[in-house]
DNA sequence: CAACGTTGGTAAAACGTTTAACCACATAGC
DNA sequence: GCTATGTGGTTAAACGTTTTACCAACGTTG
């Protein structure tokens, strides 16, 4: 493969003025700067990125580390992110964690041997940072779990925060409250809410965001239920058990298991039970019928995770920021007021989204 | 960030026995190897991964450009790819090309400036190279478009052949035959059959093998319908027309598609027609009723990728090779014979695969 | 004890860029 | 004509590894 040598000989001039043409660095006769670029093309020369980046200590690659590229809502997070990466001129390494804690420290020690410029981190689970909504509370709580060492390399994390390091989230708990007063607006009185795991940052917000909305007179039956499809049969005993108006899922995919269930036994949803989701991955508008759920604002996500990246790059020394961004209720199929009389046929059509609910956009700073 | 030389100072030797210790390419004396780790540890030394690839040539890295990372069968792949290359040894560059011939251009080059091990590039469109059941036929056809320019590197594709490169495939004219031998068997007589575009490999091989299974007596009605879920609106004229038994797809997401708009005129599926789609994304097993699909062999294909590739750093001079890996029938609730009473409700229960249909494990080379 | 392999370590030259420092030369100003 | 001032280009020193060649010291052996 052509060096930058071979061209400075082709051109006749030195490597350094090869640089200095493909670079624009510095001016040169149109004469010398045709001659390089010539030579450059007619030896199909592509510049190593090796060599410069070992020169400029800069690779132009982001790291992604994601809990499992199965998940068709990490799929699509990646997406967003390689999309803003892109567009920031970065490529992306990407590596999947496996949600295994060993993996996921290998994976950061592996992304900073290769010396990304920054490290883009989706946690499998808690990580014992604070959560911007209970910075309050049980400070040094979470303690007990030791913690990776991360490496000393911008490092965003995404809906998992981690100590002094900056994170994107989303407004997890409007959204639990979104979902909460929607069912309420239905008439919906007995509802079960199964949140995926405890240990995840991102669904216990959700769950206290519901709570908080919801009666505290009215029982809520809660239960662990995953984050995957196949629910826990505990889970679906109590299903099957019946007695609630509407289901409040941990996810999407949660939410098209509890479908599956209830068609099983010939209950209908909406006009039986209301079922919402959460995400909003692709999924959930194809289903029948179409779901309700809470929309996580992905591109943005990615987005802001690219730019907090950046922006340390330039400032190593500013204290942690959290970007906070407003999840958005997509009302479907799925859920419909009780004893009214959903045409569920039409409700699945083309994409109803009837009611939008926003909740604001917050960004705030924290100190070290 | 700490560097060798910071090691060797602290453990009082010089860099090369640094080096020779950390990666154990020469024996040292006990005492100096704990010295040396001793050091690297205190000092949270991480190896420079861009100065050993300048060095070595070799940088651990796969580069992999994907035409669109928000189709679920793309991210499948990429996992699958993802994987193997791990289980090889090595990270994972991703580029999305947006099916955007410009895009990968790019994306080849930019790849490889960063000097990739190799390259695993699933094209968006046909690029021109033999397909390997129609190797005789046609030679030179398609040399009207414009080739993009193949870096020299190690470079795979998956679905789509080009010229002289090694490439993975599906056994996608098998998986035609698969699901026409399967529709004939329940007794299905007029049929729909979708292929996606004519400009992809897969769709056409697909296509091929389903009518060379098919009675060549009986009319098909054909149409081409994309590879998402919402399809033109021609095609849904003509499955609102009605008049057959059921609609062979191009992808899951078609039949994902095409199931709804029978939904919606209250046309019942199985009852009444058969769907049967392909890829056997996770989507398929979730709709309902559950999808009857062509499985494709995701983890085969990534392994297989990733094992080219390896193969053809050892020898750059080997002749190009071709992987046809076999596909499944998976049969679920969205097809029924014709007239026979299938419960649906059942058949969407729990993963009903009743039936597998297997093709040949196929393996061969071409010569240049 | 001389000659000689072996063992454990080091010096130094790459790898292909970038960039600060330098220099020859021309042009302009006085 | 002689110094300031650019201008367009080169020299050479990094960046942090890997690896070949070399060397000193140390048994071993005849």
């Amino acid at each position: 493969m052509a060096s930058m040598r071979d061209v400075a000989e082709a051109a006749g001039v030195s490597v350094a003025t090869v640089s200095h043409v493909l670079r624009g660095t510095k001016r040169v006769t149109p004469a010398v700067g045709a001659r390089v670029r010539a030579a450059a093309a007619a030896l199909g020369y592509v510049p190593n990125g090796q060599a410069s980046a070992l020169r400029t200590g800069r690779t132009g690659v982001l790291g992604v580390a994601l809990p499992d590229l199965t998940n068709p809502f990490v799929a699509a997070l990646l997406h967003a992110v390689e999309s803003a990466a892109r567009a920031a001129g970065f490529l992306v390494m990407v590596h999947d964690t496996e949600n295994d804690r060993a993996l996921e420290q290998a994976a950061l020690g592996r992304l900073t041997a290769l010396r990304v410029d920054g490290i883009v981190w989706v946690p499998a689970h808690d990580q014992g940072g604070l959560s911007p909504v209970r910075t309050a509370r049980r400070a040094g709580a979470g303690a007990a779990r030791r913690e990776l060492s991360l490496p000393d390399v911008p490092l965003v994390t995404i809906d998992q925060p981690v100590a002094d390091r900056d994170a994107v989230f989303s407004d997890h708990v409007s959204g639990g409250t979104l979902a909460a007063a929607h069912l309420k607006g239905l008439g919906v009185r007995r509802v079960a809410l199964l949140h995926g795991a405890s240990d995840v940052t991102s669904a216990r917000a959700r769950r206290r965001g519901f709570l908080a909305e919801w009666d505290p007179l009215t029982p809520v039956w809660e239960a662990q239920s995953g984050f995957g499809p196949e629910l826990p049969g505990a889970v679906v005993r109590r299903l099957r058990g019946g007695g609630f108006d509407a289901v409040a899922c941990a996810n999407d995919a949660v939410a098209v298991g509890v479908m599956r269930v209830l068609e099983r036994d010939g209950v209908r949803v909406p006009h039986d039970v209301s079922v919402v989701g959460f995400d909003d991955v692709p999924l959930a508008a194809l289903v029948s019928p179409a779901l309700t759920t809470v929309r996580q604002p992905l591109a943005a996500m990615g987005a802001a995770a690219v730019r907090l990246l950046v922006e340390r790059m330039s400032d190593r020394a500013r204290a942690a920021r959290q970007v906070v961004l407003p999840v958005e209720l997509v009302v479907r199929g799925s859920t419909a007021a009780k004893g009214g009389a959903t045409d569920v046929g039409k409700a699945t059509g083309k994409e109803p989204i009837g009611q939008r609910a926003q909740t604001r956009t917050e960004e705030r700073a924290r100190g070290v």
